[in-house]
DNA sequence: ACAATACATTGACGATAGTCGATGCAATGA
DNA sequence: TCATTGCATCGACTATCGTCAATGTATTGT
């Protein structure tokens, strides 16, 4: 199970938007940490392919053809959207299955506001 | 001035919540781009500085101090920023004043709806 | 014309990220 | 017990990023 470090990756524990209070050097890092998630297409695509999957769930077997990646290459960038906090993993016999965490996207949102 | 690619960055011309459908190649490309230019927290804590002065303006010669680096250094994160649309450059004799494009910060925003 | 100022650009460096083949590991079924 | 399957990890490679000293380029004042 991955480390969900709230103290430090939460945006809604973290500050105000960026656009009423400077950052200080702490939060900036941890926000630009959350952005980084997001600076990637196939990390965008592989998010959005879940959100409009129109299902809870999504296997990570059903992730590598729309991709168009090698398998290694996709569970590094869903490691790195769990690390983020933007996914939650949970693994069931052979397979993992993928499912939104929509308030930490919804944090993020905030903080843009 | 800089070049404002509008069809190829503006998320507003470009693409429905990342929740709501799934991206295609070049939409992603472009989203991550713009959030690519979020992932930094020197960039994160000069567009703060800016958004929270309390002045519709900020000159370039008053980032440098609060920021830490050199002046190179932040003429580059700047350079990003312009370049993403998050920013507007203004040179007006020796100095050079820059502000928000909030409509550019909202637009990411209902991407993340 | 000349010096001074404010910012941009260049060039170089170490650090980090994206990628994939090879391999490891846990779970399943025969 | 053993082969198979699904995913993670490792190792290596290339590309890109953040950084700053040095230098370039306008603009201003004398």
């Amino acid at each position: 199970m991955a480390v969900r470090k709230i103290s430090l990756l939460d945006p809604i524990a973290c500050c105000a938007p960026v656009r009423a209070d400077v950052l200080d050097e702490e939060q900036a890092v941890m926000l630009a940490s959350s952005f980084a998630a997001l600076a990637d297409p196939i990390r965008l695509r592989l998010l959005s392919f879940i959100a409009a999957s129109g299902n809870d769930e999504v296997c990570a077997c059903d992730l590598l053809e729309p991709s168009g990646r090698s398998q290694p290459t996709v569970s590094h960038h869903m490691k790195i959207l769990v690390d983020a906090g933007l996914i939650e993993r949970d693994k069931r016999g052979l397979w993992v299955w993928y499912r939104l965490v929509p308030s930490r996207l919804d944090a993020l949102r905030s903080v843009l506001g």
